[in-house]
RNA sequence: GUGGAUGUAGCUCAGCUGGUAGAGCGCGGGAUUGUGGUUCCCGAUGUCGCGGGUUCAAACCCCGUCUUCCACCCCA
């Protein structure tokens, strides 16, 4: 015996996908790879480690709270990626001369967070980015978005609502309230986030603490976001842009408010370029907001309309970060991206029955003895050859031990090859599904065994 | 970081006011040695999260600790 017995166990927040989760969370990693290289973006790797100063002041506070840190043996104070984003701006900046402008790239990769877990929330979680580096149109912003909603369209979600905002917007508005310095601006835009789950009156409360803003200032901000959210909800009068263009034109002049109207006027651009192709997906919604520090123009975020999952918060977001790259270089490069949780979506999926489930390996070959195992090994080869996924019995022991085999992994087919049948150049096809056999020769197996499989059961 | 729960067989759980543990599912074996999944019979499940305390006696009461979960915060 070696040493004392271990536990075996994972920490907290982290987890073992075992195949039965495994194959719907890959298949579900291919519907997405492939909607993203159909949108003309390319993979991208990058370390799960990176220095501590390069990931350290872009995400805020609360952020850089959540950074999974610690000093490598070098000494060098290192952390693992928060997410996906930083360190493609990392990324752009140090290969800048290797890349073409703008670039397309996919990233679907595991981040960490040193966060609570909950439900639906881990330390270790997977991200699915795809942004575009290098152009600050509202075509990169919309292609984007429909990308994003390409992916759920492939996946068969139907309930899901893009929330689009603009970071200038929220920034004029509060603005025009008497906000003037940008950190407690930020303090107003954080308050406003929650509109959806704490009453009016406890966040002035906390625009009162955390940004010094008068409490009647303060509610009326509040009335005004909460008024700006009725807008759409609302038929027949006038829409959010036009809406919020009323208000920031009394409340705003000069430089403020030709920034708020650009910014008005960019997200209505991008926001009907995608509702052309995705109808009714997405709303101009002032009152997202957006906790990281690095966004700068269009933001947004999609949420399950599904009462069944409403809960589950927020399944896809991101926005346009113009600022980051710069960060990293000389060169400012413009950029936006989309980021998707797939521990949450896939949770979602689940909860709406819209996961198949997983089918293990369909053909299962049986081996009689020692001395039909070569047999056994040429016909798995020979269906293998056919594209079929076949798995041989490497227990052996009595027939109907295999065949048990054969049902608990889920097989559909069963493949005997007994002597009578080696001397004869044929195998038996046993149908699990319905305990029928099919004696047929090795030239024609593959072909019958398609044939069944592809018969419902 | 704050508050509230939870932890008993591989899994889901039961165990009344303290008297050294149970069910279902699953697992193993068997019911004519070339036939599974259905049925029947038999069987094993276990430091009752961990450490300490109270008691003649603790799964049950007390303290601590860890785990998981829920709410807040923030977020995917």
């Amino acid at each position: 015996m070696a040493g004392p017995m271990l536990e075996a166990k994972t920490l907290k927040g982290f987890r073992d996908f075992l195949p039965d989760s495994m194959v719907p969370r890959q298949a579900m990693i291919r519907k997405i790879e492939a909607v993203f290289e159909r949108h003309g973006f390319q993979p991208l790797m990058t370390p799960a480690l990176e220095y501590l100063e390069t990931l350290m002041g872009k995400y805020g506070e609360e952020g850089d709270k959540l950074l999974y840190r610690f000093e490598d043996h070098g000494g060098r104070q290192v952390a693992l990626r928060y997410d996906l984003t930083v360190p493609l701006a990392r990324v752009v900046a140090q290969h800048r001369a290797e890349l073409q402008l703008p670039f397309r790239r996919y990233h679907i990769a595991p981040v960490w967070r040193a966060d609570k877990p909950q439900r639906g929330r881990f330390r270790e979680f997977m991200q699915c980015d795809a942004d575009i580096a290098g152009a600050n149109t509202a075509i990169a912003d919309a292609e984007v978005l429909m990308t994003g909603l390409g992916v759920l369209e492939a996946l068969g979600v139907d309930g899901a609502v893009l929330h689009l905002n603009h970071r200038d917007v929220l920034f004029a508005v509060v603005q025009a309230a008497g906000v003037v310095e940008p950190q407690r601006q930020i303090a107003c835009i954080r308050a406003i986030d929650k509109l959806d789950k704490l009453p009016p009156e406890r966040i002035a409360d906390e625009m009162a603490t955390e940004a010094g803003l008068a409490r009647e200032a303060a509610l009326e901000l509040i009335d005004f976001f909460v008024t700006a959210r009725g807008i759409h909800a609302a038929e027949g009068t006038e829409n959010e842009s036009d809406y919020l263009k009323r208000i920031v034109e009394t409340r705003l002049q000069g430089e403020a408010l030709e920034r708020a109207l650009a910014a008005i006027a960019r997200t209505e651009t991008v926001r009907q370029l995608v509702e052309a192709q995705f109808p009714g997906k997405i709303h101009f919604d002032v009152s997202i907001a957006r906790g990281l520090d690095y966004y700068t123009g269009v933001i947004y975020e999609t949420r399950l309309t599904d009462a069944r999952v409403a809960g589950i918060g927020a399944v896809m977001s991101g926005g346009r970060y113009d600022g980051l790259i710069g960060m990293f270089g000389k060169e400012q490069i413009p950029a936006v991206g989309i980021s998707l949780g797939l521990d949450r979506l896939l949770a979602a999926l689940q909860e709406l029955g819209l996961v198949a489930r997983s089918h293990a390996v369909p053909v299962y070959v049986t081996v009689f003895g020692p001395q039909d195992a070569a047999a056994a090994l040429e016909v798995a080869q020979l269906l293998r050859r056919a594209g079929l996924q076949v798995e041989v019995d490497a227990v052996g022991g009595k027939l109907g031990k295999q065949l048990e085999r054969a049902s608990k992994r889920g097989a559909r087919l069963a493949i005997l090859v007994g002597a009578d049948e080696q001397a004869a150049r044929q195998a038996v096809i046993k149908d699990l599904a319905d305990g029928q056999q099919h004696r047929v020769g090795l030239d024609a197996l593959a072909a019958t065994a398609r044939q069944l499989l592809d018969t419902a059961d």
